[in-house]
RNA sequence: GUGAGCGUAGCUCAGCUGGUGGUAGCACCGGGUUGUGGCCUCGGAGGUCGUGGGUUCAAGUCCCAUCGCUCACCCCA
């Protein structure tokens, strides 16, 4: 039995792990320059965490999450509870009345995988809690956006509002009603979604059940009077500052939390998952968690679809890790010089190596070109004894001596210098 | 949980109606270049054809089972 790694738990090897760091501190300086903190939440939490605020018959609870049933304790399907319990538990409210939070990890949800998919998936994270003023969700949209922008990922942006526990249940009423005088037009999960979750009918990908959500009662029409302000301000201060988007009211998210505007960030490039990012207004969700009655709103976005959407943007270009000098030992005699300043070099902050093996010249600039070295020194039985090294220009192929005088440490403070300019 | 497709070298794949596993490409190692990379050229190494069973004179190829992967449904980032 071959060991490899679990069903939808992907390694991230070198090469693709450069274009993660650069997602990451990317991500990073945006959300800094938004005001927003780093906190890190453990990876696991008391399941009934994940049961309270994402919603008890929420597929996510349901079915998808990994938990270990002696303790139930479960691995974090999703941050945003994660980050509302450390917030009620450290109080944070007390600090700030505004807390603007992101968080960059891994989260774990038992699906089946498939593209733009995985078991393990990572997601960027974004909160801004005790903020209910319509910009602050405009704000956090263009946010995202703005991250996708500098990704260079083209995606639509979509938005709705899903209401508030005063106008949402009068609506879903209203649709439930609906959807039953049709109920022998709907596909059998959209039956089966007019029980238990009405509103998903109106986003389902079947076109017979499109039409029939095409005439539907909207969201959008039964929202309250302080619901559809709100989502009239968040969309004239997305226009104020530049953010295109469409309306779209039969979006539907699947977490239940989530109140008032929602939000997606659509592509058509990853197969059957459309959303690179989504997020929403999450209002009684602290309160609900034992909190303080805190508004707040937020998003993820997807790290992994991120990464495809930009591989396949430019193709078979990746990203490459460079070396500023390859040392070419060669003979036995120059291993213990060369690796003495190598070691010098790298106090020195210069990225460099060497190998050990005594291979020919030809074999070792073969490496140094491998690693995508800058300049090669080349060290040999005659420079050793003439104290002099090679020092070759690996782009311009110009090489020039380079005095082995003195100690290491004086060599180091040589090169070192030669090597950064 | 459901459905479909696919498992041949580290990777990407040829392999027809069963008849000896491919000078295959990329990558790796070595030579051409007696101490100089990329390009070129020559050579080398690398395989229980996912696994188990069956049919057959003969199975990578056909059949069954099993494991794995991929895509899609459901749902979601």
């Amino acid at each position: 039995m071959k060991i490899q790694a679990i069903n939808g738990f992907k390694d991230i090897l070198p090469d693709s792990a450069l274009l993660w760091q650069q997602i990451e501190q990317r991500a990073r300086d945006i959300f800094q320059r938004f005001g927003m903190r780093e906190i890190r939440v453990p990876i696991m939490e008391k399941t009934d965490l994940f049961v309270r605020s994402i919603g008890e018959a929420t597929d996510v609870v349901e079915k998808e999450m990994y938990t270990f049933t002696e303790k139930s304790i479960t691995m974090r399907p999703e941050a945003t509870a994660s980050i509302m319990r450390a917030f009620i538990e450290n109080g944070m409210h007390v600090q700030q009345p505004v807390q603007r939070l992101f968080t960059i990890g891994p989260m774990f949800r038992h699906e089946r995988p498939q593209k733009g998919r995985q078991r393990q998936f990572h997601q960027l994270d974004a909160e801004i809690i005790g903020a209910q003023e319509p910009q602050v969700d405009a704000e956090l949209i263009a946010m995202g956006q703005m991250l996708l922008d500098e990704l260079g990922i083209n995606t639509s942006l979509e938005i709705n509002s899903l209401g508030c526990p005063a106008c949402r249940p009068p609506f879903r009423t209203k649709l439930v009603n609906y959807l039953e005088l049709h109920q022998d037009a709907l596909c059998d999960d959209c039956k089966r979604r007019t029980t238990t979750n009405p509103l998903r009918v109106l986003d389902c990908k079947k076109s017979t059940c499109k039409a029939i959500a095409k005439d539907a009662p909207s969201i959008l029409d039964s929202l309250c009077e302080n619901c559809s302000d709100h989502f009239s301000l968040v969309r004239q201060a997305l226009q104020d500052l530049g953010i295109s988007f469409t309306i779209n009211r039969f979006m539907v998210r699947g977490l239940d939390y989530y109140t008032q505007t929602t939000f997606e960030f659509l592509t058509s490039d990853l197969g059957a998952q459309a959303a690179v990012g989504a997020g929403g207004r999450y209002d009684g969700l602290i309160e609900q968690l034992g909190g303080p009655a805190l508004p707040g709103i937020g998003f993820a976005m997807g790290i992994e679809r991120i990464v495809l959407l930009m591989e396949q943007k430019n193709n078979g270009t990746s990203l490459t890790q460079n070396t500023d000098c390859f040392i070419a030992a060669l003979g036995q005699e120059a291993n213990k010089p060369c690796s003495q300043l190598t070691h010098q070099l790298r106090l020195r902050g210069i990225n460099a190596a060497m190998d050990y093996s005594g291979r020919s010249l030809k074999a070792q600039m073969k490496q140094a070109n491998r690693v995508h070295a800058r300049f090669v020194l080349i060290v040999g039985e005659n420079e050793l004894k003439q104290e002099e090294a090679v020092l070759r220009d690996m782009k311009t192929q110009k090489q020039q001596v380079f005095s082995l005088a003195g100690s290491v440490s004086e060599q180091g403070e040589r090169l070192a210098p030669v090597l950064r300019a």
